[in-house]
DNA sequence: GTATGCAGTAAGTTCAGCTTATGACCAACG
DNA sequence: CGTTGGTCATAAGCTGAACTTACTGCATAC
């Protein structure tokens, strides 16, 4: 008869998760359960609290008023939990827990990845995931909560919007590089100008790489004959060394291929990408995530 | 090997009462457990943590710096969940839940029992306890989390002593009446001067009201003449009606046995007693508790 | 129409956390 | 000195909460 059962924080959780995902079956994905379970629990949660928490429609629930309520209470609860994970892992100088990182594939492939195996090798309870995502899809998973840190790069022409109650740090800057086939003729100081009658190998304009270089040609006074397109990076390395045209890429982009291109620096403009990493405010404060932070950073300028 | 398990509340509210109580035993008392199962969730939330949260020692455990620093975010997130629990309470309108009072006699059998015969009546899902005891173990209650309210009382003379993070509402103010046989001659208005040559009867000095009148006999020049000891006050006002001598009491723990005696307001001086209901700040947020202390506020008014 | 998404219900299974029982340890006391 | 009463820890067994795998109902999309 009487309410005395507390508010179960597992269940607060599900709450939490079905508001920010807007289906009972999304939560599920999200938690690892099936949509069976999640509902079972937020009908106990409904019962416990005596209220009704959701609105059921066809398409998904959505929270009602009281339903939001609590789940800004959840959110407080799971973030004193989370800040009291860690102080302990201040207290006893461990790093520990999951640590999910999104970054861009070339910053992935290199210093994310140098650091990731360095940090796995040095604290054996710190349990790193990577997962390769656009910077747009990063920050969509870093709101989600699906990951705690993105790494994001932003180019000239190409402002990237940062959302709220998240922090940046500054990783890496470097020089969008002009790659062409081995042996192609051309200054030893190229500048975009000269590559007016190229043909070129580019990202789509879907990515901020392909409209940064796209808008720097124009500022050169040229539209580029585009050949052929693709957002991945790899791909595109390998279309330049089969010939098919020229491309501006980030350093780090053709990193692991440089043997198979040339590559120059371009002058006149000097493009450059930024790489930054990306978390919540509130995330920050754990220290297995500051950890990472700090170790993209230094593995980052040792490039 | 990865400690992702999220910190379980169940194990924090436990580490908690751990601390407050300093024991294993008294924690298991306190939560209605046997002291087995703490043990043995103590020591998972241990492994949880990696660290060592209590010190054991033969005569009770107490909390490492570690231990202390986990518990107070436990009293975070507690706090959090009462929270929630109020906005529960608020956003559909029913109290609920259980509240405990303390109060002291006097006024648990007068208007405390008033007020809480009312609410029980109005809120059934509202789960009232009343424990009696005296100011002093009252807030030793109120600070252990074992009551959500106080009710204590205060004496000229005797200034009670408030802790820390505690609010205290007013809720009554009465005079302190002369007690006598019935037939007793004397002035219609009473001083305590007049008293110099009377037996008395008295609770003891540890009671504040003993030492109250004490202090007020000797401040009004005499010492009085004690016959009878008790810090019962049902067995005070018994004594009087015998014969035994006279008292001066607070109306209110006369009030069931007027009859039995003979009450006089006393002049020369006007002593009183302050009664205050007493709650954890924190606690008083929660709309339950601030009902019932309005509740005893409205009915210590009517008296 | 069929197919595919959603949420809810029923029944079976697993495992966390409880109890009881027991042991080891220490302090106070006759 | 043993006894008694307190502490905490460990072992073994039991119960129930919370999961899974079904399966149903109901919308929308093709």
């Amino acid at each position: 008869m009487t309410n005395d059962a507390a508010l179960d924080v597992g269940r607060l959780r599900l709450l939490r998760e079905i508001g920010v995902r807007g289906s009972i079956a999304g939560a599920a994905r999200a938690l690892g359960l099936t949509p069976s379970a999640v509902s079972q629990q937020l009908a106990v949660l409904e019962r416990d609290t005596g209220a009704s928490l959701v609105d059921r429609s066809p398409r998904g629930v959505v929270l009602t008023g009281t339903g939001r309520l609590l789940a800004a209470r959840a959110e407080e609860v799971l973030d004193v939990l989370a800040a009291a994970r860690a102080d302990l892992d201040r207290a006893n100088g461990t790093l520990g827990g999951p640590v999910r990182v999104a970054a861009v594939a070339s910053a992935a492939l290199t210093f994310v990845s140098v650091a990731a195996l360095a940090l796995a090798s040095e604290h054996a309870a710190l349990d790193l995931a990577v997962t390769v995502a656009e910077p747009s899809r990063a920050l969509e998973l870093l709101l989600a909560g699906d990951v705690d840190l993105a790494v994001v790069d932003e180019y000239d022409y190409v402002p990237l919007a940062l959302p709220e109650h998240v922090v940046a740090v500054g990783l890496h800057a470097e020089p969008l590089m002009l790659v062409t086939p081995k042996g192609w003729c051309g200054p030893r100081h190229p500048a975009l100008a000269d590559l007016a009658d190229a043909d070129w190998v580019m990202p789509p304009d879907e990515a901020s790489c392909g409209l940064a270089v796209r808008s720097a040609c124009r500022a050169a006074g040229f539209e580029p004959r585009v050949r052929w397109v693709s957002d991945d990076m790899l791909v595109l390395v390998r279309a330049v060394a089969a010939g098919h045209g020229v491309a501006v890429l980030p350093r780090l982009s053709v990193a692991d291929d440089a043997a198979a291109v040339q590559l120059r620096r371009l002058h006149e403009p000097e493009l450059t990408r930024r790489l930054t990493a990306v978390a919540r405010a509130s995330t920050l404060t754990r220290p297995s995530v500051a950890a990472v932070s700090a170790a993209l950073a230094d593995a980052a300028r040792a490039r």
